[in-house]
DNA sequence: TCACAGTAACTC
DNA sequence: AGTTACTGTGAG
């Protein structure tokens, strides 16, 4: 029999009456009685904080942070107690905490944190609590701490790696004397493709050194595990109290677990790891590092939806901590901190950036036209016959578009992603051969001009890459050919050896060469620079980077060739090696045509009335209401989803998301129906 | 008079 | 969301 929660009937207004039964069973606790507890529901319109009763036996351990179980409206709930008063606001009678589950998990300072990303997004605390805090694994928590092993030797912070960067060691000292700098760092080429991982374990070292935890984001596990490697031989091993620690998902939740404790329970100096671990509880957190802020895994699938980038700038404003973002290429949303002053600018000269890079040449059609028909073959000759010469010295990289992208409208003339001259949204055909039309507000597009260069014909790009590794391989008989990709027979390769082959790689599954790759060939130019995401042209370059970056430099005779017919500001880029050139002109370019990062804009998808009725209440000052339009999709059902954006002033986007939120936590009040979908910063705008 | 479905309101 | 309290209608 399990224990009935004793009622006891009271008149309204009257003084609680207890009977003497109960108040045995369950005496107060005589300090702090009132815990405030995030109960985990659902609905948007309980989002807020309620206050139990804390039993006297559970004073001990009903501690900021634990987590609870609650009786809810009737039903039993998880919750995360958040704090403990004397008195409460509540004017009923107070419900008494059922049980305590487990130590601490959550820190005052990422409680504020999960709020924060909550209020951004429009979404609720508990559903980002849910992302924050890795499912509890009992056996993990009972496990004894760590035996006080021989304590690391302090960390060496040597600031080798950081000397090529204009502003690199100032940052260092500034990290080590306990300052909290924020940059945004352009990394450059190294060899083995490493050094930007040395750079960051050396701004993590520094860190340490000024008595403060540090935080290192990184897109997939291989490349956490680079930074780990480069943080052990600075004096901070993974696993070791006072070291670093390996916080991602994919070695199972136990595993998961243990790290998020070591970091807790500051055991971990240092915590590497993959998006969710941008919440993770550091102790003293003194720097936050994001690594290839572009990289869409940096995205949370799940609502509501919080891109690492975001969540760790809150928190570098929230913790007054120091905030490094870097990568190969930059993304708009990096050049949008420079220019607003938030961040500074961390990257190298241009002689260092020549010295370093390899000769990158884009075989175009227009170079190519003298070759006459063979100039649309996928692998023209002078590609050929670079490969054949490289492959005397070293390896060489072949990375291929990955195939399934949708099938979008370019100017036909300079390929330029074709854009609505209403609503600069992106153009799309729905059936073959019809007009093209826009995907955000449905117009037509009769009479379209290219915003760029003028031209008034549209083409279809063509989607997919159907190149395989066999065919590269008929190419040059002789020669040993890997593939690397999670399509690739024997998945994704880390390391392949320092002896000529060609290895071919889909973008992100690169395997990394000890002295660098003779040369590397980009294919298919114009299906990585097709697709219908704003960031179409920046997103191409930073795959294309974070190839080239495994290159030997020029003078070492390392080449990269671009084919295929690309976008031609991306494709300027490559070859000038110059990512902060597109982001500055890109930025530009998206204040002109207000897209996001210089507005702020949130969409809510979902059956046409469900998304009438939430967009209907919501006011910011401008705001702008862009469709309802359907969805397009592979089903084209017979009614199907609608997409309303929402768009305002950036200094609009928090009066824009408490207003989205007051809205859906109105609809679930009154229980509208359907199924809906709110992204604020969504980061595929079609 | 009791039963039960539809609905409105609340959740510490 | 899930639960409980409260209307109103119908058969005995």
């Amino acid at each position: 029999m399990g224990p009935v929660e004793p009622t006891q009937p009271t008149l309204a207004g009257m003084p609680r009456v207890r009977s003497p039964r109960l108040a045995k069973e369950r005496a107060v606790a005589a300090e702090l009685p009132v815990a405030r507890v995030c109960v985990d529901v659902q609905p948007a319109h309980l989002d807020r904080l309620f206050d139990y009763l804390v039993p006297a036996d559970l004073d001990d351990a009903a501690r900021p942070g634990v987590r609870v179980k609650v009786r809810f409206g009737g039903q039993d709930a998880d919750g995360y107690l958040l704090s403990r008063h004397e008195q409460s606001e509540h004017a009923g009678t107070l419900t008494p905490l059922r049980r305590v589950v487990g130590e601490p998990v959550l820190t005052a300072e990422v409680a504020r944190l999960a709020r924060a990303v909550a209020d951004h997004y429009a979404g609720t605390l508990a559903d980002v609590l849910r992302l924050a805090v890795p499912p509890r694994h009992a056996r993990v928590e009972a496990e004894q701490h760590e035996p006080a092993g021989p304590a690391p030797d302090a960390p060496r912070a040597v600031a080798t790696a950081w000397t090529p960067y204009r502003g690199g060691a100032a940052l260092l000292q500034h990290l080590v004397a306990g300052g909290s700098p924020r940059a945004v760092w352009t990394a450059l080429p190294g060899p083995a493709g490493e050094r930007w991982a040395d750079a960051v374990a050396q701004a993590a070292a520094a860190c340490v050194l000024s008595g403060r935890g540090a935080l290192v984001v990184a897109p997939d596990a291989r490349d956490v595990d680079r930074i780990l490697a480069a943080l052990a031989s600075l004096g901070l091993p993974a696993g070791a109290p006072g070291g670093a620690v390996r916080l991602t998902a994919d070695e199972g939740p136990a595993a998961r677990y243990r790290a998020f404790l070591a970091a807790r329970r500051g055991v971990a100096r240092v915590v590497v790891g993959t998006r969710a671990s941008a919440f993770a509880p550091v102790a003293d957190l003194g720097l936050v590092v994001l690594w290839e802020d572009g990289d869409p895994l940096h995205a949370e699938p799940r609502a509501p939806y919080p891109h690492a980038r975001q969540v760790l700038m809150l928190r570098a404003e929230l913790a007054g901590c120091a905030a490094l973002l870097g990568g190969f290429g930059r993304t708009v949303e990096a050049q949008r901190l420079l220019e607003t002053g938030w961040a500074r600018q961390v990257a190298a000269d241009r002689a260092v950036v020549r010295e370093r890079t390899a000769r990158v040449r884009a075989l175009t059609a227009v170079e190519l036209a003298r070759e006459g028909a063979a100039a649309a073959a996928r692998l023209p000759a002078p590609a050929f016959a670079a490969m054949r010469q490289a492959l005397a010295t070293g390896p060489v990289l072949v990375q291929v578009p990955r195939a399934g992208y949708v099938p979008v409208t370019a100017c036909a003339r300079c390929h330029a992603p074709a854009r609505c001259a209403t609503c600069t949204g992106p153009l799309g055909l729905d059936a073959a051969g019809a007009v093209p039309s826009c995907r955000w507000c449905g117009r037509l597009a009769t009479d379209w001009a290219c915003r760029q260069c003028g031209g008034r014909a549209l083409r279809s790009v063509r989607v997919g890459s159907g190149r395989t590794t066999e065919e590269i391989g008929r190419a040059f008989p002789g020669i040993t050919v890997r593939a690397s990709g999670s399509h690739a027979g024997g998945g994704v390769l880390d390391t392949v050896p320092d002896r000529p082959a060609i290895v071919v790689a889909t973008p992100g599954a690169e395997p990394v060469t000890e002295h660098g790759y003779a040369a590397a060939v980009l294919l298919d130019a114009a299906v990585a620079t097709s697709g219908e995401g704003l960031a179409v042209e920046p997103d191409a370059l930073r795959r294309w980077l974070a190839a080239a970056a495994l290159v030997r430099p020029a003078t070492d005779g390392g080449q990269v060739l671009l084919v295929g017919d690309g976008a031609a500001r991306p494709t300027q880029a490559l070859v000038r090696w110059d990512p902060a050139g597109l982001a500055e002109r890109e930025l530009a370019e998206r204040a002109a045509l207000r897209l996001p990062p210089a507005v702020a804009m949130a969409a809510v998808t979902g059956p046409r009335q469900a998304v009438e009725l939430v967009v209907g209440r919501v006011s910011a000052p401008g705001l702008a209401v862009l469709g309802p339009v359907p969805v397009t999709g592979p089903g084209a059902t017979l009614d199907p989803d609608v997409r309303a954006l929402l768009r305002v002033a950036p200094d609009a986007a928090p009066a824009l998301a408490r207003s989205l939120a007051q809205s859906l936590a109105v609809r679930s009040a009154r229980r509208e129906g359907g199924t809906l979908r709110t992204q604020v910063d969504p980061p595929e705008v079609l």
